[in-house]
RNA sequence: GCGCUCGUAGCUCAGCUGGAUAGAGUGUUUGGCUACGAACCAAAAGGUCAGGGGUUCGAAUCCCUUCGAGCGCACCA
């Protein structure tokens, strides 16, 4: 049953013109139909013709089942009112098929989704719960809408800032037995640097101060990494590949990337630097990829990186970056048309930084000091449904502000709990309903309120959402949605009663609930939610 | 200075490929539990969509411009 494309196809022949010319939208007042199309307004140009009367055209010849009337509105909008059997089979069809009800076929789109990708140095903090919401709810989103995905996570562990942590953990270490401490300026100040070096004191008091940087290095970098791979798990965020960084070096990947660019004569030297000339596409200036003391950049192992990724046969590769990396963006790009790789497929989201209110005021983050606060701190306080939730309702390119004041003491003020709630309740009243005899596939004869209708419409929608969400890219499309669905269950429930002496009405009532719980807690599931039956 | 992202109700945010009278939550005011869960519902008030110009049947949405905010302009990662 696919409604809006029969009536796209339908008019597509009437007025000869491309189906994806024509847009078919439910209008935001339903006394404007059930859908509505401004094919006429938008193309009366095109074909020479009065969008009024295009429409009456089309009233008069299009021919679909469930429509009952069409209505042509000024200045030239065509509506369509649906016969209710729509919504009824709809209603009908998820209890039949369920979840599958909802999956939509796959399109042999191959999707790498890169998030998070912190550098191991340090313990996440909210801007990086942020890309993990965001991209762990993403992911399941283009699944359900068929695509094929893979989620990644690009392993910094290569480069200058490894020795940086090494020194660090060494030089807390000395001075957690009382010896002098060296912390560089640009070393990592943060608590958690000092939580490893007395782990090794515990364990080895003082017998690894003649250890070299390289062993702190690898320790920190295990121990660090082992704590992310915890602090996404904990708020239900997991991977399917990890790429180190180190890995790139190692396996030859730069080597071939750079001969293949130096012998192409996209490289020059410089002031003793090697520059690829990245301004042949998109970018100001050209990029350093080794630096004059031989060292590679962070650019040349993350070109190899990139390339790698186009290597594997992915359709569509899509970074997740901080706001304080879009100046990366054509530098990257440029690179992959330089190595003939389509630029168009590289996606980069960039989201904003997530601002801190405590107290009122703005508070800063700072990684030299140490002072931020971590994912598994704020899981600590509100919990992962409320964290999950939260990040994902909103778009990724609205700063955010989280008050730790209402996230610690109102926790309530989360909608989450209002979605959950819903839930919870259609559990319950099911529960109380669960000896009456329910008939399936019925006409609903006895549903004829509003607001029942308007909750089979939006549960009709469900389809659409997840693949207009997956095409944008924007979760929260779906977080949203559950939300208004809630509201629209909550405004039913109090409206009326649904366990009543009349076995058929509420038999129909009991079905239409069952809908509603399916698509929540459904809904709820792609965006790394639970759905309880008990609150 | 240049670039990217943004500016919508007191506050936090939605608003689809331009579509019909711009929406929620929260806060304020008011009403509703001897009906299946009141963590709920109903209602009121609250708007120059930052300002100005343009494109067109139609602009919060696209273009130009001014103002304001965040971020970036490395041989750091």
């Amino acid at each position: 049953m696919n409604i809006e494309n029969d009536i796209k196809i339908n008019i597509s022949k009437l007025l000869n013109l491309n189906i994806d010319d024509i847009q078919l939208e439910i209008p935001n007042d339903k006394r404007n139909g059930d859908f509505s199309s401004n094919v006429c307004l938008k193309f009366s140009k095109r074909l020479n013709k009065n969008p009024l009367d295009l429409a009456s055209y089309i009233k008069d010849n299009l021919n679909n089942k469930y429509v009952d009337n069409i209505v042509v509105a000024k200045p030239g909008f065509i509506n369509f009112y649906l016969k209710k059997d729509y919504l009824f089979d709809t209603i009908n069809n998820i209890l039949k098929y369920g979840i599958d009800y909802f999956k939509l076929p796959n399109n042999n789109i191959k999707v790498n989704l890169e998030y998070v990708s912190a550098n191991p140095t340090g313990t996440l903090h909210l801007g990086h719960a942020r890309g993990a919401c965001y991209g762990d709810s993403l992911s399941n989103i283009l699944k359900r809408a068929g695509y094929d995905v893979t989620k990644e996570y690009y392993i910094n562990d290569a480069g200058n800032q490894m020795n940086n942590l090494g020194i660090s953990i060494k030089e807390r270490y000395k001075e957690l037995l009382g010896l002098e401490c060296n912390l560089p300026e640009n070393g990592y100040h943060g608590k958690e640097i000092i939580a490893i070096a007395k782990q090794l004191i515990d364990k080895y008091n003082d017998t690894l101060l003649d250890k070299d940087i390289d062993y702190y290095k690898k320790i920190g970098l295990d121990i660090l990494l082992d704590g992310i791979k915890d602090d996404l798990k904990d708020i239900g965020v997991e991977y399917d590949v990890w790429t180190s960084e180190q890995s790139i070096y190692d396996n030859g990947e730069i080597d071939n990337v750079l001969k293949y660019l130096n012998d192409n004569d996209l490289t020059y030297t410089k002031d003793g630097a090697l520059y690829l000339k990245t301004t042949k596409y998109y970018d100001d200036k050209d990029r350093v990829l080794i630096k004059n003391d031989g060292a590679y950049t962070y650019f040349l192992p993350d070109i190899a990186y990139h390339n790698d990724k186009y290597k594997r046969g992915y359709d569509v590769i899509i970074d997740v970056l901080g706001s304080d990396h879009h100046g990366y963006i054509n530098r990257l790009k440029s690179s992959m048309e330089i190595l003939n790789n389509d630029s168009n497929k590289l996606e980069i989201k960039i989201l904003q930084l997530v601002r801190l209110i405590k107290d009122g005021k703005e508070f800063k983050m700072s990684k030299r000091t140490g002072k931020s606060i971590t994912i598994s701190e704020l899981n600590d306080m509100i919990g992962k449904d409320a964290l999950r939730y939260f990040y994902v309702a909103k778009s990724l390119d609205s700063q955010m502000d989280i008050d730790i004041d209402i996230a610690t003491k109102k926790s309530n003020e989360n909608p989450v709990y209002y979605i959950q709630y819903a839930h919870a309740r259609i559990c319950s009243i099911l529960d109380n309903a669960k000896d009456i005899e329910i008939k399936n596939n019925t006409k609903f004869r006895t549903i004829n309120s509003d607001i029942a209708y308007d909750i089979m419409k939006k549960i009709y929608c469900y389809k659409n959402i997840i693949e207009l969400s997956a095409k944008k890219r924007m979760p929260h499309i779906v977080a949203n949605y559950i939300y208004e669905l809630a509201s629209m269950f909550h405004a039913y429930y109090a409206s009326e009663k649904f366990i009543t002496d009349d076995i058929e009405a509420t038999s129909d009532r009991i079905m239409l609930l069952k809908a509603i719980k399916i698509v929540i807690s459904d809904a709820l599931k792609l965006i790394g939610v639970s759905a309880p039956t008990k609150m």
